[in-house]
DNA sequence: GCTGGCCTTGACGTCGACGTCAAGGTCTAG
DNA sequence: CTAGACCTTGACGTCGACGTCAAGGCCAGC
């Protein structure tokens, strides 16, 4: 098949297909009018290196799945280069996560205190949904103390 | 103080420094020759910048908090807007932080199973751990049948 | 006066994974 | 024969937050 061909069955641009052959992965044969042609194979390969972006990982770190296709192995990760590439993707994912997750918890007990302070300031103003009914306002209204 | 003495006191360098007031954030006053001046509202400033950075704000994302700083404020988020963004930011925090953990679930079993499918075309070569102790290899020996 | 250290603006480079446009070749159906 | 749908290479644009270099102004100390 042609490059538009596969690049649709994959989901792809024929732009991407030519900047994968650029960096050396995915190289295409030629017809002899110059065109590139492609087999099945080319699309698993090609399966491959896009499953693998989905998951986030560079386009490098597809190189060695694609080698190890290439290279005849049932599986793009049945080469030992390849565990090695999920394993420093777990790490890396590992240290992510757990920054956004110190990240996020920091972000959250800013905005807390913000709006806390932000209630601070407009006194009377923050509670209003108490006025039709005359509910428990000593279990509802939040009654804070601004922090020092 | 000039820029040089912002940039070393704040923890950047003066190309950071232009940058900023070329997008808008963090104005400088002039002397008469024409060199940047700026004062500790100025370093306030930037450290409340520089933190939501950390943090990985986008720059843009740091406007509302200089503006509330500039216009006053005791913080730079005691203004609704940059409690907006702290709460966008929660939010896309969130999505991230999910989507990561699921990729890591996946990769970790991609990662567990080509292990296993390794093993599986290495017979007799991944488990020498026991050629000093004849301990019950029938209870370590992971056993596994490839999948079809 | 001169060296060295600061400052100025301007402009190009970086990185990744392509998008987009240009100019032109190739093949097929009508 | 020609329109149109493919294909080719080449080259520049994108985005964010700066880094880096160049050419030149300003000022303090010797």
């Amino acid at each position: 098949m042609r490059i538009g061909e596969l690049a649709e069955r994959a989901g792809t641009t024929t732009r991407t297909l030519r900047y994968y052959e650029a960096r050396g992965l995915l190289p295409a044969r030629r017809t002899v009018n110059g065109y590139r042609e492609y087999d099945e194979d080319d699309l698993r390969l090609l399966h491959q290196i896009r499953t693998l972006q989905d998951f986030g990982f560079e386009l490098e770190d597809t190189r060695p799945f694609v080698e190890c296709l290439q290279a005849g192995h049932p599986a793009g990760d049945s080469c030992p280069a390849s565990l090695d590439v999920y394993r420093a993707k777990l790490a890396e994912l590992d240290l992510c996560i757990d920054r956004m997750m110190r990240v996020r918890a920091e972000v959250a007990v800013q905005l807390a205190r913000a709006e806390v302070e932000a209630a601070a300031r407009t006194p009377g103003g923050p509670d209003p949904k108490c006025e039709l009914a005359p509910c428990d306002s000593a279990a509802l209204s939040p009654r804070k103390d601004p922090v020092p």
